[in-house]
DNA sequence: CATGAATGAGTTTTCATTCAT
DNA sequence: GATGAATGAAAACTCATTCAT
């Protein structure tokens, strides 16, 4: 008896489980096609092939399951923020930053969809949106200025404005996902792309003597 | 009677733009202060002290007024995107780009409001907002990689990927106006940060030998 | 242009007001007719015949016109709220409470409709609507209680429990208003039933010695 | 093998009879804490710890178990409605009166949530719950209006308008039990309140000659 | 030209009830 | 009998836009 409820009560989950990923996967397209302001509860549920009563099951409003995508992508991203070990050299750095760089862009195309939700509607939607935005920003800005300074301490780096370094580089990152993962569909050659970036903000652009 | 006519013209046209540029100037205020979903027409007239009917008679829509105000901004914009006069020199190259970084800092600084409001509302709003914010994305960019082309043919800069070079440039432009004009409120020092952006993407991070 | 303006506006507020009436005189209808609960919004804008939108435009919510009409009727009771003058002795002072009674069961009886929808909607409704019936069941209660005590001081009543007898006074009046007025369509001879309750309390069942 | 069945019949329908008894018990829980309209079907099934389709075996609807908690209290008020014989003499009719609102009273506070919802809750709730509520109020007043008539017959009491007269009666218990028992949590003397209410109805307000 | 009352399609959310398992 | 996921009609309320005055 203990077995058959068990039974019942992981069946249940099991289709709980998979309803929500339906809805969250339609609810991703529908937010890729129409934006979250335009996207309607109506949509979401249209797209789901549920009752608007379901949808409220799984979900406790519009904002909630739009936070949910948001999220989802966060955590793989969260996983890229490793440090830089120093201790094996120059080139070495340059090659972890490489795979760093490598890895972020890759988890952004694998998921260009909500990618693209993020960049085109996330701003200045709900300030809960945005506070994550910028939270997240903020931890990738705040990596990168720890990461400069701790370079130029131990000499791997010159001693540059770490703020305005860590600025130069999550811009240049930011719009590099912006014209190759959100406005392109075409596919992209992340290991180039990553050496290309990575030399620009090494060396620079003036001529080496 | 002629003059008597061109005299009630002219007091009519001028009372026409008087009411339009209040309307459009209390509108920045109230985007400003609400941000563009959250302002409603009622805010707008109330602002503006106008009635409802007469907003409608200056401007076709809430949108119209908001894609105004974003034009103001453009050709201020636009009017800093000059050639940089290569002939002269290196030297004078970077002094030609350090003043050319200021001046459009300079123009969102000035008009920080309505950089706010770009920044925060404008992305993701309306097909039309987007396609000038890419449009002048793409005519900033355009420039940029043109520029590092053309530095790269006459031995300037390094002959990089220049797609990818402006795509950084670019990039930590619109980043560095987020974290310095959009987020902060402090005054900035332009010079220093134009010239810490220029050794930054000139330069590289990598010490010089 | 000063009494151009007032004409305006005077004859806004004319209008104004007259579709306020109208919105309020066919709610009092509609809610007579279905009860709080079961008349929806939808159904005040179809009686009023106006839009959604134009009920809003007056009315905060459904809640606040359903109170509007409450204190409509609040007002007129509360008028007839008058202290007893003892001073003319004992035989006027039941002409007095005579006269209060009649007065409180025509004010009633005028609005019948709406005395039929507090004894049958009003009880448990809402907070808001809850408080405003037991402050006047408390005022009503608490002005009784007041004329016992002084009464009793005064030699023109006996020394009864004051809390008691006003509930019991009260009581009666609000199950002679349930029976006669919002059970009952009939005319109903205010004197009579008036001098009946008033010889029901003052003198009792029990025949006179 | 048929006992079996039987026992099994038996067995079935004391688990119906416990867990009606149970889902009733605590409806009537939730009910009073919450109201009728704001308790939810969640709310009870939760309550009562069962599923929500339970809840539907064994109830047709909300309204259903709402008023079959209604028709427990009536059975208990209806057994205090005895006649009260008036041959054993006036004296002794004052003490049965006095007991049967002692009972009266009695039963309502030994079951005072559920009083208390009927006070709040039941009024306009529904036509059935109305007529039922009706129909209690007319049994009571028609059997103190014959027992007026019978008495004033016997010259036990004035002979007033019976209607009327029961109409007082009625109407100040109800609102004893409502100040006393609805609106306060006080413990409440029954007795004192029982004697003070037939001492006001039966010799008034008047000083005795 | 200016006004502001009126519009009504549209929004998100709730919840009593059903029915396949 | 028991379960609880699913249903969908219905609710209250908003707001950009229009148009008679």
């Amino acid at each position: 008896m203990t077995s058959e409820e068990d039974g019942r009560v992981r069946r249940g989950q099991e289709t709980r489980e998979a309803r929500r990923a339906q809805i969250l996967e339609s609810a991703l397209r529908v937010f890729a096609e129409k934006g979250y302001h335009s996207a309607s509860v109506t949509d979401l549920v249209d797209a789901a092939g549920v009752a608007r009563g379901t949808f409220y099951l799984y979900f406790d409003s519009k904002e909630a399951i739009f936070l949910e995508l948001l999220d989802d992508l966060w955590s793989h991203l969260r996983a890229n923020l490793v440090g830089v070990d120093l201790a094996r050299g120059a080139a070495s750095m340059e090659g972890q930053l490489h795979a760093i760089v490598v890895r972020l862009l890759r988890t952004l195309v694998d998921n260009r969809r909500l990618t693209r939700i993020i960049f085109r509607e996330a701003v200045g939607l709900h300030a809960t949106v945005d506070d994550r935005l910028k939270a997240f920003d903020d931890e990738l800005h705040g990596w990168v200025a720890r990461s400069l300074a701790l370079g130029a301490a131990l000499g791997a780096v010159r001693a540059v404005d770490a703020e305005l370094g860590a600025t130069a580089i999550v811009g240049s990152l930011r719009e590099v996902v912006y014209r190759y993962v959100v406005r392109s569909d075409d596919p992209i050659d992340l290991d180039a792309v990553a050496t290309a970036l990575l030399d620009h903000h090494l060396r620079g652009l003036l001529p080496r003597p």
